[in-house]
RNA sequence: GGAGAGGUGUCCGAGUGGUUGAAGGAACUGGUCUUGAAAACCAGCGUGCCAGCAAUGGUACCGUGGGUUCGAAUCCCACCCUCUCCGCCA
């Protein structure tokens, strides 16, 4: 969320950039609500001391109170005048409740302020390809999709699947798993390995640390408290409720990466702190329906690699495009066409400053669909985490948080499937995989 | 699921109704001492919100939420979590 004291001294900027994100939040209310609110809050506390200094003034010191002598007698006066002020306080108090749940819910509601280099737009259609890379993969007969080249080999069963939890699930079977486990050891590699961090590092004139990736196998489910502060809790479209317990299913490791330092104070010294973590994803696709119907692309479950950054603010941007970099290295690493894009004000999500996306060449749909994402929060997401830094002056303040996908593996498996196939439907192990699909039984 | 113990500041840990934002210790920061370091000694050292240019003042926070009371870390209720033992189980 944002700094409340940020949107009163920047009102304008504000209700500005969230129309550009196509979020419309009543920006005057909230700050009607806000001076409500400050109202009740000096008058309650005003009150508050009143109470501390009437109970002060008959309290009893501990030598009376042990009895030793001269105990005092408890003033029936002050007593009554007490009764009045707790009386009168809590008239005030439940007043002041439902101004600041209001006020709490709006506030949470005002997404991020874009960064200025972030294009204005009003769908997802505005935004940019800064770059492509590779050509799209060429053949000398019709690819077949994933679909297709599923069922040839029973790599993919969905009608046994829809049958057992319905659709959008699917049983993936033989090579392809092993492919996927190919991809987690390869991408684990990479992330440990510091040489390339450093290379990546230099290669974009970062001035950050080298430190390579902690590999993480984090929870799959989230409470309701950190997922909101999150600001990734998508209740109607995306996220699943357990019906019995206070939790819901992960939509990503990073859900339960960025909120694992709620309420912290971390050290300076410890950043950035870079997560690389593996988590089976569950999204509902509530708004969805009749689109991506075929084959593995969109799931409401699958398996996802995701990097996780905590760093200084100084330090979030460089972060950011250092995340870039290490989806391109790997998305190159494998030999996959692919488009970089920018998103738009629109596309990039509440929590977002900015973002892009890398979506790759999808040979039977001769087009590039989004594989990965990569967000830079700012601020925004730790401020409702309230997870801080204690920096080296003494000074506490909220640090800086990203997330990139390594790999979401069932729209990579997708991509390599239909890049590597050949016309009798057999398909290459991309080679930077090989060494992890050896077996030992060949 | 059953029985028991417990959740206090960066950490350990005291505190069972009033001068407790919270003893003591550790860590950390500054200083004295030292050729330097260590040790010792002295001092400092939580976070949010409100008001203020600031100094500062006020208020809240001892797992979470509610209650009792003039007054709650301390008493009562509910919930969450952790640990130990038993049961079940990958």
């Amino acid at each position: 969320m944002l700094d409340i004291q940020f949107i009163r001294d920047n009102a304008d900027l504000v209700k500005q950039k969230s129309k550009q994100k196509q979020e419309n939040v009543d920006i005057d209310r909230l700050l009607e609500l806000d001076n409500q609110r400050r109202g009740l809050l000096s008058q309650i506390e005003e009150l508050r001391q009143q109470r501390n200094e009437i109970s002060a003034s008959i309290s009893i010191s501990p030598s009376y109170a042990e009895g030793e002598e001269d105990r005092p007698i408890i003033d029936d006066e002050q007593v009554r005048k007490g009764r009045e002020v707790k009386e009168k306080l809590s008239n005030l108090e439940a007043e002041f409740e439902p101004v600041s749940k209001e006020f709490n819910q709006l506030l949470r509601a005002v997404p991020n302020v874009a960064l200025d280099d972030v294009p204005v737009g009003e769908t997802e259609n505005d935004n940019v390809v800064s770059k492509t890379v590779g050509e799209p993969t060429k053949f000398d007969f019709e690819p077949r999709s994933d679909a297709e080249l599923g069922n040839m080999f029973e790599y993919i069963d969905k009608d046994r699947a829809a049958k057992v939890a319905g659709a959008r699930f699917a049983y993936l079977k033989g090579d392809v798993v092993r492919i996927q486990f190919a991809i987690i050891q390869y991408v684990l590699d990479v992330l440990a390995n510091e040489k390339i961090i450093a290379q990546l590092v230099k290669d974009n004139n970062l001035d950050i640390s080298t430190k390579p990736f902690t590999p993480v196998l984090p929870p799959a489910m989230v409470k309701t408290r950190p997922y909101e502060a999150s600001g990734r809790l998508n209740a109607e479209e995306v996220t699943y409720k357990l019906a019995d317990d206070d939790l819901w299913l992960n939509a990503s490791a990073e859900h339960s990466l960025c909120t694992m330092y709620m309420d912290e104070i971390l050290d300076e010294a410890h950043l950035p702190i870079r997560y690389i973590g593996y988590s089976t994803s569950f999204r509902r696709e509530a708004g969805s329906y009749g689109k991506d119907t075929e084959g593995i692309f969109r799931m409401h479950q699958f398996d996802k690699l995701e990097m996780e950054v905590f760093s200084t603010p100084e330090t979030g941007l460089a972060e950011h495009k250092l995340l870039i970099a290490i989806q391109e290295y790997l998305v190159q690493k494998l030999g996959l066409p692919y488009q970089l894009i920018q998103k738009c004000t629109a596309d990039i999500g509440k929590p977002n400053a900015t973002g892009v996306d890398i979506n790759t060449w999808m040979p039977a749909q001769k087009a590039y669909r989004e594989t990965h994402t990569a967000d830079y929060m700012t601020d925004y997401q730790a401020r409702g985490l309230k997870t801080r830094v204690k920096r080296a002056d003494g000074q506490t303040e909220f640090v800086h948080t990203n997330d990139a996908t390594a790999f979401a593996l069932g729209r990579i498996l997708k991509a390599v499937m239909e890049n590597y196939q050949n016309e009798d439907g057999s398909i290459r192990v991309p080679e930077i995989l090989m060494p992890y699909v050896v077996r030992s039984d060949k």
